[in-house]
RNA sequence: GGGUAGGUGGCCGAGUGGUUAAAGGCGGCAGACUGUAAAUCUGCUCACGUAAGUGUACGAAGGUUCGAAUCCUUCCCUGCCCA
């Protein structure tokens, strides 16, 4: 269930409240991503002081390993990773696209050699629900092919039709088996495609809408394409997605990217960027990225940011270079842990902005302090 | 004292007459990363110069050669073995 409850004065930005099976999700939000069953580097409790709400799980990654047969015996990814709140699953189809030197697209679905061992896998509508249903996810995605970037408009046309048509095949896959996440229904997101073209947006969208799911992401981004076309994929097909019902926009994005697409309607966002960009060394700020192993730390006694969370403030930018160049795994741990604060903070920022009515000069003012302080950091 | 193996750019380590300012790794400096095949990848790293280029450089000094990190002589130093 979605419930608006309130809307921005100053953007189309929502404030809204997401509930499923394990619990309750306020957005907008920011989920972190947990491919293999684990946000990389830190521990649930770390998640639970961060005050997440809801993190992803990969179905395809997940089914190469453990596989669903032990994954069934175990009781699904809540039981198995010891995470009893909100968990959205992605469908599979991003591997489709970022591991496509290794599979095959068909009608059917995308056949697979793992890139583990080159086993060949097949994914295919009812295979990616089914696995989505043993994992026993709060939220699935409906199985999509996410075009490259640049796809020429024939196969981006192409590719959304064949999205739409395996999503009524998951469609009826979920009535038929009825797939339950904990004690509740699990719930089924759509995956809008259509490339940079903004009439395939719309008809992608309205294809979905037609398919009354519990929810919308806009996918086919984050795939190399320039931040114009990122917001402009936005754009179009906001406006076709339906008031009532959670909007995502998948793999995405910085600080900013993130402000602007609130201030589209977008409700919901998963990005593997604060937590690897973590493990390579650059840290969120207010005034935007800053790479901790730079000589300019050495004698920097300063905590990471001003808002970070208490945990990390003991520690200075000195002691976290220091930490990063001798390889100690506790740099790693500490920074995940500092970005998706940002990320969180930044979310419950927006949040308070939008119930205030004044998110668009929130937006402006944060944005404003990110990009200028880039030149001169 | 005798024998033996060596001394190469911040460190380790290739290279045994020209295509060598000298492989590669480490270290150092910077950058990229957007539904995670990512604790990964990329660039730069003798000096001066934007550059072409010039100057220095393979323990030291001399020599052979058109040309030497590479060959010869002497010296200095280090490891190992024997006394």
């Amino acid at each position: 269930m979605f419930e608006l409850l309130a809307k921005d004065g100053q953007t189309k930005a929502r404030l809204g409240r997401l509930t499923v099976a394990h619990g309750v999700v306020q957005t907008p939000i920011f989920m972190p991503v947990g491919t293999q069953g684990s946000v990389k580097t830190l521990h649930p409790d770390d998640l639970e002081n961060l005050g997440a709400q809801i993190i992803l799980g990969n179905t395809y990654h997940l089914n190469l390993r453990p596989g669903m047969d032990t994954m069934g015996k175990l009781g699904g990814l809540h039981k198995f990773t010891s995470w009893d709140k909100p968990i959205l699953t992605d469908s599979g189809g991003f591997q489709v696209w970022s591991l496509s030197k290794l599979n095959k697209i068909t009608e059917e679905g995308v056949e697979f050699a793992s890139h583990l061992d080159g086993t060949r896998m097949m994914l295919s509508p009812e295979i990616s629900m089914q696995i989505q249903a043993t994992l026993g996810s709060d939220i699935a995605m409906l199985f999509d092919e996410c075009p490259p970037y640049p796809s020429d408009k024939d196969y981006a046309a192409n590719s959304l039709a064949l999205t739409t048509r395996w999503g009524i095949r998951c469609k009826e896959w979920v009535e038929k088996n009825k797939p339950r996440s904990g004690d509740g229904r699990q719930m089924h997101f759509g995956i809008v495609q259509g490339s940079s073209y903004a009439d395939l947006r719309e008809q992608s969208a309205k294809e979905l809408v037609a398919l009354d799911l519990d929810g919308y992401a806009i996918g086919g981004i984050s795939v190399g394409e320039p931040e114009i076309e990122m917001m402009r994929a936005i754009e179009n097909a906001c406006p076709h997605l339906p008031e009532e019902k959670p909007r995502y926009a998948m793999g995405l994005g910085t600080p900013p990217q993130m402000l602007e697409m609130i201030a589209l309607g977008v409700d919901m966002f998963d990005c593997v960027m604060p937590t690897r960009i973590a493990r390579h060394g650059v840290v969120f700020t207010e005034d935007g990225p800053i790479h901790i192993k730079n000589k300019a730390y050495e004698l920097d006694e300063r905590p990471l940011t001003e808002g970070t969370h208490p945990s990390v403030a003991r520690f200075s930018r000195a002691y976290i270079r220091h930490l990063w160049r001798a390889k100690e795994m506790l740099a790693l741990r500490l920074l995940s842990f500092h970005n998706l604060h940002f990320y969180l903070q930044l979310m419950e920022q927006a949040r308070e902005a939008i119930a205030a009515g004044t998110f668009g000069d929130f937006k402006e003012k944060f944005i404003t302090r990110y990009n200028k302080n880039q030149k001169n950091k």
